[in-house]
DNA sequence: CGGGATATTGATTGATTTCAATGTGAGTGG
DNA sequence: CCACTCACATTGAAATCAATCAATATCCCG
């Protein structure tokens, strides 16, 4: 446990940075970011915020991946999300950040300052509007989470995890996973090796098909929904 | 599972039970419910509002207990939160509720109708920042439960919610619970049987004492918050 | 063509579940 | 007041699923 990371933390925010586009927001908090966010690269691996931090910025993810957790005393790892494209991320904890962020793959991100959206959601109530709805999407997901770590079989939580991929993947039946099996297992609450062998059991029940190791074809998805029970 | 639900359900809300108090709301939202809320009795086991259902009303427990939870279709039961007084309840979704909320015991909870609180929010920022920090409070709480359901042993579950308790409880070293072996497998992701025997474990190691099957002393707080990880 | 990280597969152990029986306590009616 | 009962809780034995320990295998990337 405990990987490397590899501090190639890419520039942090920076005032400065913005760019000079004096447009007024016309469609709510979608634009905040189009409006007010200055571009960020992240690299592989990088951090892009630590638990604990205070929680200035709020993000959102142009490409890439983004993996938020936290850590017990002794390694383990719990991942609380993956982040993708259009996924807007840093709204856990009021004043500061409650899982650290990373960057699974070289990740570009706007962002904008926390202060800026709250001002502009006293103001419009549209901003507000998307924030809590947000918010909402937020908790939803957490509570999803919940349910796929309580009482779910290894099988089970593979089911959940490939179907929500393909769901979020906007595909029909292949993804692409961007994130290792150890990301993987410690999204669902297993061991690498039990993410490996239930994999490979559902390719031998003809469930799924493994093309390379990070694609992966749904096969049967109606097995894989009665799975996800 | 599926246990009996004994649907003494209470009088559901409806209008006309409101009590004629026409003093404005001064301390934001809190005095909503003491304002607006109709009081409501619910029995032991019956239901408040159903998985599904439109999400009308928030509630806040008054004295009592209550539940929410979401059954799988086989039976499994997964319960996501449990209210004690003074907690607020009924923010899940936006359109309809995605748990079910029961009584533990008898319980007399105020309720309002969530569109008057958004329309109060609107109107004034205070009770618009309540009903955020409220969310925001849910989020937490999900996300620690996401956490202890992760990667946990046994032992290390029911430290954390034994801990979790007795600081709800505002009690510094002895915590009654209101609900059963059951709940709290259910909560903790854990069969009774591995509840029951990780509690005489932890009996035996002196950490807790068992006064009675609901009364839980916790005789060596360290020992848990070790095991809390 | 290495070489290191990542993934798969195998063998074994171990914690929790499952199945099953017994114990306990609160409420009820004789 | 006691016996009875029903729900709930504890305890035991066996089975099971996932974790752990360990050994390859594969895939990138330089």
């Amino acid at each position: 446990m405990l990987k490397q990371t590899i501090e190639v933390r890419s520039t942090r925010p920076s005032a400065g940075l913005r760019p000079p586009v004096p447009a007024p927001a016309r469609h709510a908090l979608a634009d905040s970011f189009a409006v007010m966010g200055a571009p960020l690269n992240v690299a592989r691996n990088a951090e892009i915020y630590g638990e604990g931090e205070p929680a200035e910025y709020v993000y959102k993810v142009i490409s890439g991946v983004v993996r938020t957790y936290k850590l017990l005393s002794d390694g383990r790892r719990q991942i609380s999300a993956f982040l993708l494209p259009g996924d807007v991320f840093g709204l856990d904890g009021a004043e500061e950040h409650r899982f650290t962020a990373e960057a699974i793959a070289d990740t570009t991100l706007v962002f904008v300052r926390r202060s800026a959206l709250t001002a502009l959601a006293a103001r419009d109530g549209e901003v507000a509007n998307d924030l809590w709805r947000m918010a909402a999407a937020d908790l939803r997901r957490a509570h999803e989470h919940m349910l796929l770590l309580g009482r779910k079989s290894a099988q089970e939580r593979i089911a959940a995890f490939l179907l929500e991929m393909v769901e979020r993947a906007e595909e029909t039946d292949t993804v692409d996973l961007p994130m290792s099996r150890l990301d993987i297992a410690d999204y669902l609450g297993l061991t690498i090796e039990t993410v490996s062998r239930t994999l490979t059991l559902l390719e031998n029940a003809a469930t799924i098909e493994l093309p390379s190791t990070r694609r992966i074809r749904l096969a049967n998805k109606a097995a894989l929904s009665r799975l996800n029970a």
